[in-house]
DNA sequence: CGCGTGGTTATTGTATACAAAACGCTCCCG
DNA sequence: CGGGAGCGTTTTGTATACAATAACCACGCG
């Protein structure tokens, strides 16, 4: 994309994601243009595009403001992935060449390599994992099946409470990944689909125990005065 | 939303779909604010929707073309709302109330009204028919799903083969809708799941029917010179 | 003392001018 | 005759100034 709206939008996202704004906090497009280093044009560009990703929301007089997910937000982002990246895999196991699934499994090793250093690199964990997710989805051949679990995997609790994630979830997600390419190779869709979504379900459940039990998080009020 | 950008939204979109423009023609932002007499900085705010909704799409050097739905495209995009819409009527069997289920018969009376004209009022029928579904996906309260269907309901193909239903087909969906409330009222999520299933299954066959057989329909060609 | 009301400031929305990039054409060279 | 480099034109991207709207605050009235 255009130069300026794509550093702006990476600079946000990674302003979003270091913790240095809370969630429910208010945001003014000039503070991120300050940021940002470009004016409000490509501001506004970028922020339509973290809107799209829920990773910010406005108030219904169009203030902008930290998106705030509670437990339900979380479980309904994690059931619709579910939904359609069961459906990613199941289209994968009947199109992918040996070759992606070669790559599939030189990235799993990635990952289990970044579990195991003497303590695990969770940064680079995300990285392989989400690659990894990438390669299915495309394999799947579904454009618009893409352009839809775009939105749900860039929520924001995703990087927010990754460091929540003990050795053994990540071991966990290493196994699920070989298994998937079990299934993948086996060309079985059936078994791939249960895979991913054993995986996707494990993968919520981990991430609700840090949010804390059902019924509890953050609200998501955005009555623009609680900023 | 803004007031120029949304009447550049409703201008754009009424403009595709009036025929006046053919799939696969570029566009340019000057020509659309010509047409809908603002600046281009809400036209270009108004093409990013549209573009989200997949009514236009992008060059890899930025130009602009009308969508041209292929039959594969279009395939997908309602195995993919069946996926979706098929969750928020099972959603929407347990959350309904007994005036929303009210509600959703009122609207198939005046969607059977629109059939049963002397001739059918297509319009009126697919006006009708958008608020029904729309009645089902609000009482599935899931925000993010809400989000997701918007996208693929606003398929262009949808209004443009909209003449080539028979009478026959629209007392079909009528029939659908009246065992979708029937399940409703039943609060049986299963029976709903599987007639929102086949009532879509149905619709695309519908659709392709118009379009032609498998393989064949416009390819979705964006190099930038077709135009 | 509560609460609406007017004015003031902060924030978003739009228009316009300019910059950057891409297309297409011509002309030149092999 | 084919292909590619250069240049003018078209189209998209960005900055900035201004307009419209919403929040805030203080004041006065009941």
């Amino acid at each position: 994309m255009s130069r300026a709206s794509d550093r702006a939008y990476g600079a946000i996202r990674a302003h979003l994601l270091s913790g240095a704004v809370k969630a429910g906090e208010q945001l003014t497009e000039d503070q991120l243009a300050q940021i940002t280093g470009v004016s409000r044009t490509p501001v506004r560009e970028a922020v339509r595009r973290l809107e799209d990703e829920l990773l910010l929301v406005r108030s219904d007089t169009k203030r902008l403001f930290v998106a705030d997910w509670s437990r339900d937000d979380i479980e309904e982002m994690f059931t619709l992935r579910q939904m359609l990246e069961c459906h990613a895999a199941e289209r994968a196991a009947e199109r992918l060449s040996r070759e992606q699934i070669a790559a599939l499994e030189q990235i799993n090793r990635e990952l289990k390599a970044a579990v195991e250093l003497p303590a695990p690199d969770v940064a680079r964990f995300l990285d392989a994992n989400r690659v990894f997710h990438e390669v299915i989805i495309e394999a799947a051949d579904s454009p618009r099946l893409g352009q839809l679990l775009g939105r749900l995997v860039e929520a924001p609790v995703v990087l927010r409470t990754a460091r929540t994630y003990s050795q053994e979830d990540l071991r966990q997600s290493a196994r699920d990944h070989d298994e998937l390419v079990a299934a993948f190779a086996a060309r079985d869709p059936d078994w791939a689909r249960a895979v991913m979504g054993s995986h996707l379900r494990r993968a919520f459940h981990t991430f609700a125990r840090a949010v804390g039990p059902a019924g509890s998080g953050p609200a998501q009020e955005i009555d623009a005065k609680d900023a």
